[in-house]
DNA sequence: TTTAGATAGTCTCATATGTGACTTTCTCAT
DNA sequence: ATGAGAAAGTCACATATGAGACTATCTAAA
């Protein structure tokens, strides 16, 4: 039942490809389960790792990932697309000002509303630690042909744009 | 750029599934990024809403999940099929012990282990949350059709079953 | 056998997070 | 115009979590 650290089986247990496949079709929401079964084992690593690198939170490294492809954006926006709450979002775009990672001015058509710029430092700090991000997902990708990437790219994106209809802003 | 909350756009907004498929698109993580923005919307809700009903931790709710398809397996078992740090696994076992939802005995063949069992009552406590996972699980699907659905969860599975090519346990 | 190293599980401490209340500003119907 | 309610963002408090040390037990090789 053990997997070694390269994630061969030891030869007296079943084979670790097997065992997902037997446990992870064992639940009642299968689906549901084996999504975050792959995401946990990109994501919590490596953001665990940035975290502990760099000294910044998840909100931080989400605000930064979100800002670098889209910058004069709000507070709102990050939470809508990263699943964070507003509360957590709010401390982590503090932070980053107040390590001169991103700029804010208040939104003249809204006084409300922030709108958010990286500053070149924070756009340096991006550029650390998304290499690795991305070989990650190149590695967990690896198993599927160009097509079936292809497939599964299409298929997340009808499921990502049919959100809205079922989930709830505010519930976030 | 606002959402309501039934998920409608605003009249002169963009509507919500074109903003998603144009924000989604834009990271250098794409399908990395669409995975978890839709396992965001799917579990983040519902988790917490059952973390404050029923009083349990995140932790607690997978043990109880996977306890309830397999039992006399391990905590180990479930850090690896869940995702969580085993101090916080082990958090979540004492606490269900504690409250009488489950039984472990300590493996007479490895006196280190501890064999996990669920009581009635841990198995009741499953089944008043469970039924709100799986209608929300049918409700994230409902855009695909059957053969998607399966075209889906194939792909999954060979993702998940190669899990272990690139990413070691004792990442976790 | 003995012993070095691995593994299962628990604990402590510091930190990140969730909740809900709060302020300010905006919107819209009257 | 004005007042009710929504929305953006911040805060304080309690709790959950991550890191890493620790004990006890097992494994395997000398």
């Amino acid at each position: 039942m053990r997997l070694s650290k390269n994630g061969a089986a030891k030869p007296d247990r079943e084979e670790g490809a097997d065992r997902a496949r037997d446990v992870l079709g064992g639940t009642e929401i299968r689906i549901a389960y084996k999504i975050g079964y792959v995401l946990n084992f990109y994501r919590e690593p490596s953001f665990r790792k940035i975290e502990m690198e760099f000294g910044i939170t998840r909100p931080e490294i989400v605000t930064l990932i979100f800002l670098n492809f889209r910058e004069g954006v709000t507070a709102s926006d990050i939470c809508e697309f990263s699943g964070h709450l507003k509360a957590n979002i709010s401390r982590g775009i503090i932070a980053l000002e107040k390590k001169k990672l991103l700029r804010r001015d208040v939104d003249a058509k809204d006084n409300r509303r922030q709108l958010l710029y990286l500053t070149p430092a924070g756009r340096a700090l991006y550029a650390k630690y998304i290499p690795a991000l991305r070989e990650r997902e190149r590695a967990m990708l690896s198993c599927l042909s160009a097509s079936e990437r292809k497939l599964f790219e299409g298929l997340l994106d009808k499921l990502a744009e049919h959100v809205p209809q079922w989930s709830a802003l505010d519930e976030l």
